[in-house]
DNA sequence: AAAACCGACAACCGCCCCGTC
DNA sequence: AGACGGGGCGGTTGTCGGTTT
């Protein structure tokens, strides 16, 4: 079977985003949802794939992106998800609200990864802080990090059972030591303004320019009849927080 | 001061799963 | 039942900024 490529290879554009790409992406979903992500660039007026776009949205333009230094407790997770479940990035990435597959993915590969190899060479017992519980480990080999903690699968999953989508007060983390927005209780607390947040380096532009992008021309209706009703029961918190810039 | 090196992270690629027809 | 297409996932690569030589 030959299968389609998602996208056509020629004329689109690859590499970082631009302001005005993200402006345009989030303003179009934020209008008429993601209902097909391979034609959703066309009508959105990008020249990008919608893989491309998919990916963009998911991993650092809808809300609820928690941007900023992974806290020790949120470490502790994946080490131990990770030592369950192996390279499950995604699976990790839902009992850490806010974080996305892609970040635990890459800080796994560039610091803790290194960090428990370090600590592994370095050390044989004193399990008292995270680096410290790693030098507990066996023999590392990427994969086979045995890692005590207090905090055990069973106390995550039940954690994420009590609410379908935790808060992080809900997992006790210290909110303190990034910025973070998790909740639209959260939206709130920021003057009703998501995107006003500094963190958001990427964001704060969408807001400056926002209703010059909502009347750009390319920017077109889906062909598709979309069910606002039903995107916006899935994302509950968009119409109170994105329709504010319109 | 400039080149080389390195680390962090954004983004791409290709495969797989699953729903639909 | 199987072909097809969309979306999701994980591995890998590219790029950029900081550091070292």
């Amino acid at each position: 079977m030959v299968r389609t490529p998602c996208c056509e290879k020629s004329g689109l554009k690859k590499g970082s985003w631009t302001p005005e790409e993200d402006k345009k992406l989030v303003a179009y979903i934020t209008r008429y949802g993601h209902w097909n992500w391979r034609e959703l660039p066309k009508f959105a007026g990008l020249s990008r794939c919608g893989k491309s776009c998919r990916l963009r949205w998911m991993n650092y333009l809808r809300p609820n992106i928690k941007i900023g230094n992974f806290s020790k407790e949120e470490e502790e997770i994946i080490i131990n998800m990770h030592q369950t479940l192996g390279n499950k990035w995604a699976s990790i990435a839902a009992k850490l609200p806010g974080r996305t597959d892609n970040e635990i993915k890459n800080h796994w590969h560039t610091n803790l990864r290194k960090h428990l190899k370090q600590n592994l060479k370095s050390s044989e017992s004193k399990p008292d802080t995270l680096s410290e519980r790693g030098s507990e480990c066996k023999a590392d080999s990427e994969q086979e990090l045995e890692l005590p903690s207090a905090l055990s699968l069973q106390t995550l999953e039940s954690s994420s059972t009590l609410s379908p989508v935790p808060s992080l007060s809900d997992l006790s983390f210290s909110s303190t030591e990034y910025s973070t927005v998790s909740s639209p209780e959260k939206f709130a607390e920021l003057n009703g303004d998501f995107w006003t947040e500094p963190y958001v380096a990427g964001n704060s532009y969408i807001q400056e320019n926002f209703q010059q992008t909502w009347g750009d021309p390319e920017i077109q209706f889906p062909l598709y009849p979309l069910l606002l009703e039903d995107y916006f029961f899935t994302y509950p918190s968009y119409e109170d927080n994105y329709m504010e810039w319109f």
